[in-house]
RNA sequence: GCGGGGGUAACCAAGCGGCCAAAGGUGCAGGACUUAAGAUCCUGUUGCGCAGGCAUUCGUGGGUUCAAAUCCCAUCCCCCGCACCA
């Protein structure tokens, strides 16, 4: 141990003798097993901050679990599947100037690396590396043993089975779906694909089906439930609109719509064009109530939206009803209508706290609309549409559905109108346009075909809420947010066209898709140490389905594969002793899709007890306060934060600065003096190896002693949640801040013995530096010893007392001294008058029993012979400790009972040290022999807090 | 809109019914050490106060309580997710 801090050296050094002595291969043995994991890397960039943290909480509660006696298996793998790998391929190879500096400023890589790294193979081997290494220069106790990438033949074997498992159990359905899509390219588009738009969603409205003389005519709406109350529809006589045929029926829509639905399921055709104004006037039937409505002309009906045909609702839609009062008086007689149509009886269907029978009427003449042109329209239709979806109930008016609440009867009812066929789906985006990154306008496809997991199924979400319910959420609060996204998981597509990854078996033309592809691969991680054993051929699904699942006889596995014996059994017997997972730690970006599905696929196939154990959560990484992102920056690589600051001081500076589900920030600045902390920690342990302790222990020491096991204890329950902030800021700040007290106290004789436990307690925050001690203590690797526990026989309560009393009084003396500005030449202290701590042992033993009032006080008291000398002062010294003691609570109640302690004597033992701080000799008496006493300040001196003279 | 998280001193951030004017870190100011700088160590950092005190603070407004940053109600503001993408 040198005497100045080098963290490189030290690192190097410590990481090179722990690969050496493979301390962190994990095999089993008899002690208790603890499985951790975390999600690996996706490898299209270099590990940045974000994974900083993540990796390290579980690095962190790896080596903490190790010292607590437990066999730690931590290992790690990289994910390659998916299309971004391909991406960024073709990016590369095609020199793009924003990839190429974005890999090159950002990712830290040298031009001319990036130009060897042209393939998607390249990439995946360079970053795997890189990661790698960037973790091994970060002190991970990863047992490396066990790597490996999702390309792997021998991983795409273990999807394979994956997979055609699934298909067995009736997990992957056929099905169609929606996606945002590119006519021009042909491809879905993904959010980075966009250039306008971005936060468009896919809206699905109800498509109803009116008829006019065999020819339907397609209105689509958000609120189904509406057709009710339909007076007639809106058709704007500018637009175009064509004929088409449409599955089998003859629709007419505008020509926009026409071009939406060719990318729909169905087979559309167009027939010929019809003009806005031939609709107008004529008659359709409204399919669900046979009613015959008026087709109106309307100018605020888009094109653009929905069908271009619009059902009128003008008792609940404030448009609507405008639309049908600006045609009061206008002449229709081009259309062939003679009648009134602003005459049309409303009709009213949902009935809404706020508003009377006729909402939108109500909502206009509130907000004052004067027509269909005024903003203020929107406004109405806006209030109008949140009231009735919350508050709103449907009335007698819709039959059968009277009674049910406006908010749960969208699905239902388009449901049923759906079965019925008067009703289709149809999509539309929240926002338009969404204009792909080549400009085209894109559009929402009906993906057909499409391979899904039946994720929706409500008894699969049954068994992953059996799940839940075993395993412990960490933090707590985040459980809830789990049920929630369970409830909210709908089927999800899990092939795709292209990317890298494994093959869906039975149906080769589609990729598995990459979230699905990493679900359980967790249970992989103990095959993969066997890997140089077989080829990937060999891993037929009779070797899985006995390894992992037990079922089948190993001799039959033998003999199906020509994989040893004694390798199947082996690994049967590693899976049996590691599974499941004891705990994964992941960002909390990942519960809505990654964690979702870890659970999905491990009730879906693997034995209860098998399921995952726990979940621990945490937040992301800012920069300076700003988000950090892979492809735009700012972006901090691992390893470089690392080569700045050191791997202890990183992930101790990456520990302590948020909790949980809480983000990071991080700070140049605040790292730096992170650093100096650190430092600071090394010095002092120098110091007291290079120095002889000596003496006996004084009540400093025991002081000392008796604040190190509360910061052990509050380190360990810190840990045991998974609170690195809090285990952080107890094992070092705290620590380190009583040790400066200590040593300032002038403690020495236990300055040693403090440092055995402190090393072994920072251990797990920053195992370098402290293997780099503990060679000098005890010469054994740190992270094989045994964690510090408390030892509660330590905790001295009186040599704490005596300790506040002492650091109380100094602050009192300067603050005296402060104030009265002048140089003391002499200070007395009068410790409490021993007849005033019996008036307060008294009164909280009475009020522990619940009898504490004033008269019972002094009637107590006074039947005590020796209290009756001080029968004139006792009142109002009682009055004021009953009023005292409202405000203390138990613990310390107890404690002023209990300890016996004799304040005079225990300040006299730090008189040198108070008289040195102040720079005035100081002389102690107890006020009840209070010797030189001009100004009679010996009567205020209460107990706990002694009363200062100042000449 | 729905769901989740959050608003605390110059900043980050703990606390979630009583030793709370509020941990810890940072910044800032003063002091010690030093030829000096740096490092380190002390002290202070809401206001007032020439004896250890008092007054006012924890987004805002009410309420419960002997006692509220902490509990209840209302209200305002900020962040994240809402999917086929890793």
């Amino acid at each position: 141990m040198k005497d100045r801090y080098n963290p490189h050296e030290i690192e190097e050094k410590w990481q090179r003798r722990w690969a050496e002595s493979r301390i962190y291969e994990a095999e089993p043995d008899d002690r208790k097993k603890f499985f951790i994991t975390i999600p690996y890397p996706y490898l299209n960039g270099n590990l940045h901050a974000g994974h900083t943290r993540t990796f390290t909480i579980g690095d962190v509660i790896a080596r903490y679990k190790r010292m607590l006696g437990y066999n730690v298996l931590f290992p790690m793998g990289f994910h390659a599947t998916g299309t971004p790998i391909v991406g960024l391929a073709e990016q590369i190879q095609k020199k793009d100037p924003e990839t190429i500096r974005v890999y090159n400023k950002l990712h830290e890589i040298p031009v001319d690396v990036l130009d060897n790294i042209q393939s998607p193979e390249q990439i995946v081997e360079y970053f795997s590396r890189e990661a790698e290494a960037a973790m091994k220069n970060i002190g991970f106790s990863i047992d490396w043993r066990r790597k490996f990438t999702t390309t792997d033949p021998h991983y795409q074997k273990f999807i394979t089975w994956q997979f055609n498992l699934l298909q067995s159990k009736n997990r992957v359905v056929k099905g169609a779906h929606p996606v945002r899509w590119c006519p021009n390219d042909e491809n879905p588009v993904e959010d980075h694909d966009i250039l306008k738009g971005e936060d468009a969603t896919i809206i699905e409205y109800t498509l109803i089906k009116f008829k006019l003389d065999g020819e339907i005519l397609p209105c689509a709406t958000l609120r189904p439930e509406t057709v009710f109350g339909v007076t007639n529809l809106w058709v704007n006589p500018k637009n175009l609109h064509v004929k088409i045929k449409a599955s089998g029926e003859t629709w007419l829509v505008s020509k926009e719509a026409y071009e939406k639905l060719k990318f729909t399921d169905k087979k559309v055709e167009l027939i010929g064009e019809v003009s806005g104004e031939e609709l107008i006037g004529k008659k359709v039937e409204n399919p669900l109530t046979g009613a015959h409505v008026l087709i109106l002309p309307a100018s605020f009906v888009s094109p653009e939206n929905g069908s271009g045909i619009v059902m009128s609702v003008p008792a609940h839609a404030p448009y609507d009803y405008l639309a049908l009062r600006d045609l009061k008086g206008a002449d229709l007689t081009k259309y062939g209508i003679t009648e009134d149509v602003s005459s049309i009886p409303l009709i009213s269907l949902i009935k809404v706290p706020e508003y009377g029978t006729y909402p939108a009427v109500d909502a206009v003449t509130e907000l004052k609309v004067k027509d269909q042109k005024d903003p203020k329209a929107e406004e109405a239709t806006k209030l109008v549409y949140r009231r009735e979806f919350h508050g709103g109930v449907l009335t007698e008016t819709t039959g059968k559905y009277a009674g049910m609440p406006v908010s749960k009867i969208k699905d239902v009812l388009a449901r049923d109108l759906i079965d019925q066929g008067i009703a289709d789906v149809f999509y539309e985006f929240s926002e338009q346009p969404v204009i792909c990154r080549c400009g085209a306008t894109c559009v929402i496809k009906m993906v057909e075909n499409q391979w899904f997991l039946n994720y929706s199924d409500t008894s699969w979400k049954k068994q992953v809420y059996k799940c839940l319910g075993g395993m412990q959420i960490i933090p707590p609060e985040m459980r809830v947010d789990f049920e929630n996204k369970i409830d909210w998981l709908k089927d999800k597509a899990c092939a795709r066209r292209k990317g890298l990854g494994t093959r869906l078996p039975w149906d080769r033309e589609w990729m598995i898709e990459s979230l699905g592809d990493s679900t359980i691969y967790m249970s992989y991680y103990i095959i993969a140490k066997y890997l140089d054993k077989f080829e990937p051929g060999q891993l037929k699904e009779e070797f899985f389905n006995y390894c992992l699942l037990g079922e089948g006889k190993p001799e039959d596995v033998e003999a199906k594969t020509e994989i040893a014996l004694d390798i199947i059994e082996s690994i049967r017997s590693d899976f049996g002793y590691w599974y499941p997972v004891d705990l994964r730690t992941s960002g909390k970006d990942l519960i809505p899709n990654h964690l979702l599905f870890f659970l999905f696929h491990h009730v879906a196939i693997f034995p209860e007890f098998n399921w995952p154990r726990a979940i621990a959560i945490n937040g992301f990484v800012s920069l300076e306060g700003e988000k950090m992102s892979k492809s735009k920056g700012p972006l901090l690589t691992l390893k470089s934060a690392v080569k700045e600051f050191g791997a202890d001081v990183t992930r101790l500076y990456i520990l302590s600065t948020a909790e949980h589900v809480q983000d990071a920030d991080w700070r140049a600045a605040d790292v730096e003096a992170t650093r100096k902390q650190v430092e600071r920690f090394y010095k002092m342990a120098y110091d007291i190896i290079n120095e002889k302790d000596t003496g006996e222990l004084k009540l400093i020491d025991k002081w000392m002693l008796s604040r190190l096991q509360y910061r052990i204890r509050e380190t360990a329950e810190a840990l045991n949640k998974i609170q690195t902030r809090r285990s952080v800021q107890n094992a070092f700040y705290m620590l380190m801040n009583d040790m400066k007290w200590y040593e300032r106290r002038g403690g020495k004789a236990a300055r040693k013995q403090i440092l055995h436990t402190w090393v072994r307690l920072m251990a797990p925050f920053t195992p370098h530096i402290c293997d780099e001690i503990e060679e000098k203590l005890d010469g054994n690797f740190i992270s094989l010893s045994r964690f510090p526990e408390a030892d509660m026989s330590l905790i001295d309560k009186s040599a704490e007392f005596a300790e506040e009393i002492l650091s109380n009084t100094l602050r009192d003396i300067e603050e005296i001294i402060r104030l009265i500005k002048i140089k003391p030449k002499r200070i007395i202290l009068y410790t409490g008058a021993s007849w005033k701590k019996a008036v307060l042992k008294r009164a909280i033993m009475m009020k522990k029993e619940n009898t504490l009032d004033m008269k019972s006080l002094m009637n107590a008291l006074m039947s005590d012979p020796a209290m009756r000398a001080h029968a004139k002062e006792i009142p109002k010294y009682a009055q004021k400790v009953i009023t005292d003691i409202q405000g203390i609570d138990n613990e310390l109640m107890n404690s002023l009972v209990e300890v016996e302690l004799d304040e005079t004597s225990a300040l006299k033992e730090a008189l040198g040290f108070l008289s040195h701080e102040v720079e005035c000799n100081i002389e102690i008496y107890s006020a009840d022999a209070p010797g030189y006493d001009p100004q009679g300040k010996s009567r205020n001196a209460l107990p706990m807090r002694p009363a200062i003279y100042i000449e």
